[in-house]
DNA sequence: TGACTCACG
DNA sequence: ACGTACGTGAGTCAG
């Protein structure tokens, strides 16, 4: 038989640090029970134990076995934030069947002792997990210690058996409790010797085996005179140390290994837990079911079977659910239960219907589905994945079932499609929900008309120059080689470039250029780094340039061309639900990070064009953000500045830094526009001052007088964190929610990023809100005005139209109009309209 | 899979 | 004393 006993404390301790803070979307951290459940199943996949037990403290203890007058038992508290975690990860633990083991007036390492003790006088193996280096006292020849430490940053494992300690203490196991008899540990209030430490104490043990052995000898020579005198100060206190020191084997405890064999447990709690706890990926590791996690009440009748039956071509009059379930869709009308395949003439019959209102999951693919068929899907009335998204932005995936066991919802029937069930009444909660947070016209005046907007503008796609790209590529990849070829040259040897550890390794060990900051796994070698190593060494700026090009070459020319359809066109997909702020993302490929910054690569928007007889419109929003600012913050200043149409950078700079307007140098601009940027995001001094270039103590200098000047987005900035602390979450002008737990977190650090967080969320956020309603507008105006121009992208404050040669300018008009009056605000929103044949010319 | 790097707003 | 600006996605390496 083979025993893991656990530390459960002291590992839940180490998962906690070890992890970043981690909550459920009403704000209930669990991070340590994530890393403590990880660290557990790669415990049991290596160890394949037959029996486990979790050892912990008890919360508070009544009273102390060890007496001593110095023990006040000053552990350091644990953090709010984990101690919250305890009783579900003891709840999850017990539902899994593993046993939890306490006992009144023991610890964790006592309750370990005993097991080991134990199961090693049975003929027991036993393996304790802890973090905690006193239990390497228990290690013996059927007991091994799997140390967790943290070493240079990242989370190590070291098994420790009779011979590892003795080759890292040069004493055995037993003896560690000598040494730290003589050297005292101040956490466990353990005095010891005043004055000797561990290396004395160890070599003290080596050399006399045990406390009495040391005081036997304690005239030897070989005991320095200093070290003599304190040890005969202090021999009451060694004798009361090896009494504490000892972890005791006594522990009330079962005691026999089959006790703690894993029992059934209840794995429909288990379920249920996760699902509380939104720890998809672990129900997955422990191989639950989705389904498993569906409240049940206790002594509930059993539930009405349904069958699922293919999808007739006429439908019973009636409203009905639908979600993807398996390779196709599940259909519930009715209280029946219907399946379809994407390409189903009856599905697609029901989805083009408009008399018939449907509530589906995903809106976006069935309009898409329908588009591909040559019809429109109509009637749409509600969206569960995008109000699950707007209840909480903060989500990993939208799944039905996993919704369902999140928001407790019950089955109204039961079917071997698990999605069946669930359906109709997850939508009525969703929508309780969304209602109650006054949310509802968000998604019915947004969000959902907008998911048709984005299925249209992945439909349509946007059309490249193909043999463009490959011809780029193909330049690319020369200089890319003759760059190699001479950095290799240059540094001596070859390695693999696109390897940032052997790059440090080379640049900071064989060169031994100065080496700037360290990263967990060597040095940086970041742009920033090597910027400044620039001109230290000829391969540097071969380097940046080779980065560069291969940034070039893999991510765009080799990731675009795999993306480029039959039709030459290009159709990314734009996620609705994939960012906290509200903001659209785009993949598969990534639209929205095509290079612009340098003329190198801004090349590449020449590959993104119109197809003949069509051109390309692009327009964007001027400052969009600062005028929010602007807006939402009532800051006079800075609505005027806009009223009176001045150059945003250089108003600020002449403010801040006291100068006449028309005396603002370009530098000054750069710095204010640095600092207009800082602000929008949650400014300190130390970033901007490296932004700028500046010294730290200039930049909080700029800081100050932007805050004195704008006084009232100073104000607004306070505002915003204290409400969004006492909220719990921040809003933005159409009322979309972010929920920031980190506002009430203990630790400093991340309370100042929650504070970052409240301040740019409603900015970041409202401009999102702002040009969706835009991409809304345009898309109706096309659509009602009979135009063939479509959307086909939008990068955030931009949109990219196509439009046929003879509707381009009332398409631009359209364009430009509607984005600047999608929003109506103290402030004037200002879109600029380009034109061009490519993405390149027509924001030129 | 996570870390690093770098492209965009 | 410590770490350090908001929000994304993709390619690459290395454990």
């Amino acid at each position: 038989m083979k025993l893991l006993a656990i530390d459960g404390n002291s590992i839940v301790n180490r998962a906690f640090y070890g992890i970043k803070l981690l909550t459920t979307k009403d704000g209930r951290y669990t991070n340590g029970i994530v890393g403590f459940m990880n660290i557990l199943l790669k415990l049991l996949a290596d160890e394949q134990p037959n029996a486990v037990a979790v050892a912990f403290d008890l919360p508070a203890p009544t009273f102390r076995h060890k007496q001593y007058d110095g023990y006040k038992g000053t552990r350091k508290g644990m953090p709010e934030e984990l101690a919250q975690q305890m009783q579900p990860l003891k709840e999850l633990l017990s539902d899994l069947g593993y046993r939890i083991v306490t006992a009144e007036g023991f610890e964790a390492d006592d309750i370990l002792g005993t097991l080991s003790a134990a199961a090693t006088a049975a003929g027991d193996e036993c393996v304790i997990a802890t973090g905690d280096r006193d239990s390497l006292q228990l290690v013996g020849p059927k007991t091994r210690v799997l140390l967790a430490s943290t070493q240079m940053g990242r989370s190590v494992t070291v098994n420790m058996d009779e011979a590892a300690v003795r080759e890292k203490y040069g004493v055995s196991p037993k003896q560690l409790i000598e040494v730290k008899a003589l050297m005292g540990d101040a956490s466990d209030n353990i005095p010891g010797v005043a004055g000797i430490g561990e290396k004395t104490a160890l070599k003290l043990i080596s050399q006399f085996e045990t406390l009495d052995g040391v005081y036997a000898h304690i005239d030897s020579e070989d005991i320095r005179p200093a070290v003599r005198s304190k040890l005969q100060t202090d021999k009451e206190k060694a004798e009361m140390s090896r009494m504490l020191a000892e972890i005791v084997t006594n522990a009330p405890v079962p005691q026999q290994t089959q006790e703690y064999l894993p029992g059934p447990g209840n794995p429909a709690a288990a379920a249920r837990l996760l699902a509380s706890l939104e720890m998809e990926t672990l129900r997955k590791k422990l191989q639950l079911d989705a389904a498993a996690a569906l409240p049940r009440q206790a002594n509930a009748p059993a539930l009405p079977q349904c069958t699922p039956a293919p999808l007739p071509g006429t439908l019973p009059a009636g409203d009905s659910c639908i979600a993807p379930a398996g390779d196709g869709f599940v259909v519930v009308a009715q209280g029946a239960v219907y399946t379809a395949a994407a390409t189903d003439a009856a599905f697609l019959h029901l989805l083009a219907d408009a008399q018939s209102a449907k509530r589906v999951f995903d809106a976006k693919a069935l309009y898409t589905l329908a588009l591909a068929a040559g019809s429109e899907a109509q009637n749409i009335v509600f969206d569960g994945k995008l109000a699950a998204y707007l209840l909480n932005p903060a989500g990993s995936g939208y799944d039905p079932v996993r919704l369902a066991a999140e928001y407790g919802v019950q089955p109204a029937f039961a079917c071997e499609i698990p999605e069946a069930g669930i359906l109709a009444p997850l939508f009525d909660k969703l929508a309780a929900a969304c209602d109650a947070q006054g949310l509802t016209k968000l998604l019915t005046d947004i969000e959902q008309p907008l998911s048709q907007v984005l299925s249209s503008m992945e439909y349509t796609g946007i059309q490249v120059d193909k043999k463009g790209i490959e011809d780029f590529g193909v330049e690319l990849r020369q200089v890319l080689a003759e760059e190699l070829e001479t950095i290799y040259e240059l540094v001596g040897y070859e390695f693999n470039l696109n390897s940032p550890k052997q790059l440090g390794d080379a640049l900071f060990g064989k060169l031994g250029l100065p080496a700037k900051k360290k990263t967990k796994n060597g040095w940086s070698t970041n742009a920033e780094t090597l910027e400044a190593l620039r001109g230290q060494h000829p391969a540097i700026e071969h380097i940046l340039l080779y980065r560069t090009y291969q940034k070039l070459s893999s991510t765009y020319i080799e990731g675009l061309l795999k993306e480029v359809g039959p039709n030459g066109r290009i159709h990314s997909t734009f996620s609705q639900t994939d960012t906290r702020t509200g903001r659209i993302s785009s993949n598969e490929p990534n639209l929205q990070n095509i290079p612009i910054r340098t003329e190198l690569g801004s090349r590449l928007r020449r590959y993104f064009v119109a197809p003949q007889g069509s051109v390309l419109l692009d327009a964007d929003y001027s400052q969009i953000e600062l005028r929010i600012l602007a807006a939402i913050s009532g800051d006079e200043q800075m609505q005027q500045a806009f009223a009176n149409h001045e150059d945003i950078h250089r108003s600020t700079a002449s403010r801040i830094f006291g100068v006449p307007f028309d005396l603002v140098t370009p530098q000054l601009r750069s710095r204010a526009k640095a600092v207009n940027f800082g602000i929008v995001y949650g400014i300190g001094a130390f970033s901007l001052a490296k932004d700028t270039g500046v010294s730290v103590k200039e930049a909080d200098h700029f800081i100050k007088s932007y805050l004195a000047e704008y006084s009232g987005v100073r104000q607004y900035m306070e505002d915003i964190v204290k409400q969004g602390t006492q909220q719990g979450y921040v809003t933005t002008l159409y009322g979309r929610r972010r929920p920031l737990p980190e506002l009430a977190a203990a630790n400093h650090n991340i309370r100042a990023l929650g504070e970052r967080m409240a301040m740019n969320t409603p900015i970041q956020g409202t401009a999102a809100d702002i040009i969706k309603l835009a991409m809304i507008k345009v898309y109706r105006r096309m659509k009602q005005e009979g135009l063939a121009a479509k959307l086909v992208l939008q990068v955030h404050d931009e949109l990219i139209v196509e439009a046929p040669q003879n509707e381009a300018d009332r398409a631009a008009q359209i364009l430009g109009d509607e984005m600047e009056h999608a929003a109506d605000l103290a402030v004037k929103l200002i879109a600029e309209v380009g034109r061009g044949r490519t993405w390149y010319d027509a924001k030129g």
